[in-house]
This record gives structure tokens, C-alpha cells and sequence, in this order.
DNA sequence: ACCAATTGATCCAATCGTGAACCAATCGGT
DNA sequence: ACCGATTGGTTCACGATTGGATCAATTGGT
């Protein structure tokens, strides 16, 4: 990686460009002047206005293509907060940690958009291996004592479900649905309001989801997770 | 080790600037003058102010960097912070990064399941100040000259039915999206195979979106969305 | 007179910024 | 389809500035 310190004409040009994004004098997609101009108008030399934008690219505010010129990415607005003068650390916000500030209502309306049809996905390319996989963590989460067991357990059942969808996006999302699971608020939301009997519901759904998958039928695995997912967004939510 | 006493001179100059970053005209990471300045400002030697200097570096006060200059040490205040969390789970990357290393198949297919879905949404939550942001992206769109500008108002639209479902994660999710596209390969891929015919095709296909969004008919506005997002599918990864 | 502090000077090494040249990819007009 | 202009990518040598180190000469208090 570049070097995490830079010089003084470079953090001029630096801020310089930041200051102009802000202002919304470069909108996102807007092209910048070429380095040669920008040189000229910061009055300085080219290497040292490359220096700033590789700063700016690394930190995904910019995006430079050789013969087309260099331009201000998309979604960067919610990037831009006000930082302390010598901060170098760029707004890099984690996928988890988005979810995190996110409504659990939004929370589930996404998780009922995305797992039935993840759900259905698996269907049709899971594996033998990966249908083990699946039945392991239901085995475990049927026999868990506690909450916390028979969380975590869930979650592996959910991962492990995407994870026979073999697309990697989609993974990531599960994984990241699952550390959300861990935040403390969520957890006493859970504590609150999953019973033992409602365990015994949601183990039953999720025998009715693994048959499904095992059948190799996506309508039924589809409706399968919908159906458990509407019962949680129930239970958690309230009878929104 | 340097001598615990110093002269008239040195002194001088050693509380002189711990009085100027108490008083604090030296903040945090501020940089002192040259050590020559520093000399003729206080009227004594180099030599001189090169032993309060180490005096000050050696109780962490400053930092000094051959060919850079002497610097204000930043979090003076902390005492000896050196156990960092370095969590072992990458939480560090950002949603937009894992979507960059992830396969264009992928990615469509993750489109696929999820934005005829959040049309569907937008369809039954789309304000009329809404449909007018998303109808000007269209009218810009079909007005764009070059595949960049079309490229630009394309996510826009794309962007702003999503901002219709007023659901945090979901819009963070499509501004994820947008930021793929900018990334230099798929322009390139786009460029490959988006020709000017083509873009008919979707400008046609955005407009009967926006129309059934009009109606708030979800039905309709998943179906177009889904076929839009099957014609882009086939047109960017061949007739898979 | 003694002696530590201070001075003035010189050279070294690291860093930064500059200017220039050249390459490679892209775009636009012919 | 080609060519010229434009743009980012790369490399190099140079000068200026900065802290690092050393030494002989000078100063000033005891």
C-alpha cells in the first residue's frame, strides 16, 4: 500500500479536491480535471497531485481509468463526514455495521426479500456434502439447551444454507445477518420474545426447509423459508 | 542517554515550546519550525534547541523525522495504549469491496433476486415527489449522449426506486451496486457490449417500470424489473 | 584559571517536491 | 478503420529542506 503519511503540498491537494466534493462543486460521477490541469490550478507538480489521488482512489472516493480520466464515484455523499484535520482514516463502513444502525423492520423486510429466494437457489445446487451440512447444525439446534446455543446454531443452519447457493455475495450477506444476530439489543430483543415452545416452532420449520432442500424443490423451499421468516418477523416485531 | 541537565539556554527553549502547545498554539500533529528557525527564533544555537528537542522526543512529547520535521505527537494524553482489539474477523472490508472481488454472475444473480423484489416495494411506497426523481432520471437517461452520461442517469434510476422504498439497508445496497459499475472492468464490459440499439431497449424497458410504478401495480413493476435486469444479465455474461 | 554550556560550522542521510520524458489506454473526428 | 489528441501510469534525476552527528572555538560563571 502507498505510503500512509504525505507531505504538505500532497494534503493540499488532497483537501483541496475533498473540500470541492463536498461543496458539491463535483457531484459523484462528475470528471475531474486532468492531473496536468490540476497540477496547474493547485500550483504544484503533477507526481505530487498523483499522490493525493491515489490517496483519494485507495479510499474508494475516486476512480481513475487511464485515457478517460479520473471521476468522483458514486455513493460517496453518506462517505464525506467532517473529519478532524489530521485524520487519514477514510469513512469505510462495514457491511455489518450498516445493518447495524438499520430498523430491525427493515432488517427483516430484507431477509424476506433475499432468503426465500436464496433458499431456493440452494435448492437446486446444493450438494450432498452441503445437505450434511445443513442437517448437522438442525441436529444441534434441535438438541441445544440454551438460547445461546440454539442461536448459534440457527445461524449455522441459515449460513450454511447460503453457502450451498455457491455465490459469494450472498454469503456475505448471511454472514453479515449473523454477526447482527450477536449485538447485544438483538439478542435481548430474542430473549424477550423466543420461548421454548416458539423453538419447537422454528425447529419444525426449519425440518420442512431441509426436506425441501434435500427434495431438490425450490417452490417449496422458497415458501418453506418464507414462511419461517414471516413467523420470526412476527414474533420479534410484534403482529405488524 | 542525554545528560538530566541542561544549560540556560536549552531551558529556554524547552519550556518555551511546551508553553506554546499548552497554550496551544502547537495542536496535536502540528508541526514545529525547522530546527534552524527554531534556533533564530529563540536566538540561541542549532545545537542548543537540538537538546531540548531530544529532551521533548525522549518524554514523547514530539516526534521527529529526518527530512520531514519535528511533530506534535498526537494522543498526548494517552499513556501506553499499545493493545489495539485487532479483531480477527474481517469486518474491515466494505460492502462495495466484497462486491468488487465478486464475479459478474454473481453479482447479477444477487440482482436478480433482489431488486424486482424491492421494486415490487417501491411500487407500494412510491411517493409522487419519488416518481418525479425517478422520472427525470429516465428523461435524462434517453437524453444521454454518451455511454458514460447514460451509465450515470442508469444508476440513478436504479438508485432512486430504491431510495422509494424508504428502507435503509436496501438503498445502502443498491448505492453498493453503483459503485461496482463504476469500477474500470465493468465499464469496460459494458462498453464491450452495450451498443446504441441496446440502449433503446432498456430506455424502453425503464419506462414501462416507471409506468407500472406509477400505478403502484408491485406485480407489474417486478415483472418489468425482472425482465430488465434478464435482458442486462443476457447482454453483459452472454447468452448463459 | 577552570570547565561546562554554548556557539558556529561542516558534512551526512532521509524526505519531499519538481520537472521532464516516455509509455499505454482511450476517445473523437476523418 | 485509421490517426492524432488527450489522459492516466511510470520512471528518473535534480534541488531544496530537514533532522542527525561531529568538532573546534567561544562564552560565562565559579
Amino acid at each position: 500500500m502507498t505510503d500512509l503519511l504525505l507531505g504538505r503540498s500532497a494534503t493540499l491537494v488532497l483537501e483541496g479536491v475533498r473540500q470541492r466534493i463536498r461543496a458539491g462543486e463535483l457531484r459523484e460521477g462528475a470528471q475531474l480535471p486532468a492531473e496536468r490541469d490540476l497540477a496547474a490550478l493547485f500550483g504544484v507538480a503533477r507526481n505530487t497531485v498523483r499522490q493525493a489521488l491515489e490517496r483519494l482512489e485507495s479510499e474508494g472516493v475516486l476512480v481513475r481509468q487511464v485515457g478517460r480520466g479520473t471521476f468522483v464515484r458514486q455513493g460517496v455523499r453518506e462517505g464525506l463526514n467532517e473529519r478532524e484535520p489530521a485524520s487519514a482514516a477514510p469513512a469505510a463502513v462495514t457491511l455489518s455495521q450498516r445493518m447495524r444502525e438499520a430498523s430491525p423492520a427493515d432488517l427483516m423486510e430484507v431477509r424476506l426479500i433475499i432468503e426465500p429466494q436464496a433458499a431456493a437457489l440452494a435448492a437446486n445446487r446444493a450438494s450432498s456434502t452441503d445437505l450434511e451440512r445443513i442437517r448437522e447444525a438442525l441436529r444441534h439446534s434441535i438438541a441445544a439447551r440454551g438460547l445461546a446455543e440454539f442461536e448459534h446454531w440457527d445461524a449455522q443452519l441459515h449460513l450454511r444454507v447460503f453457502e450451498a447457493t455457491k455465490n459469494a455475495v450472498l454469503i456475505d450477506y448471511c454472514r453479515a445477518i449473523n454477526r447482527v444476530r450477536d449485538e447485544p439489543a438483538w439478542y435481548q430483543l430474542k430473549k424477550r420474545t423466543v420461548t421454548l415452545e416458539l423453538r419447537t416452532v422454528y425447529d419444525r420449520q426449519h425440518g420442512t426447509l431441509v426436506e425441501a432442500l434435500a427434495d431438490h424443490d425450490p417452490e417449496a423451499t422458497r415458501t418453506a423459508m418464507r414462511e419461517h421468516l414471516l413467523r420470526v418477523s412476527r414474533n420479534l416485531l410484534g403482529e405488524g
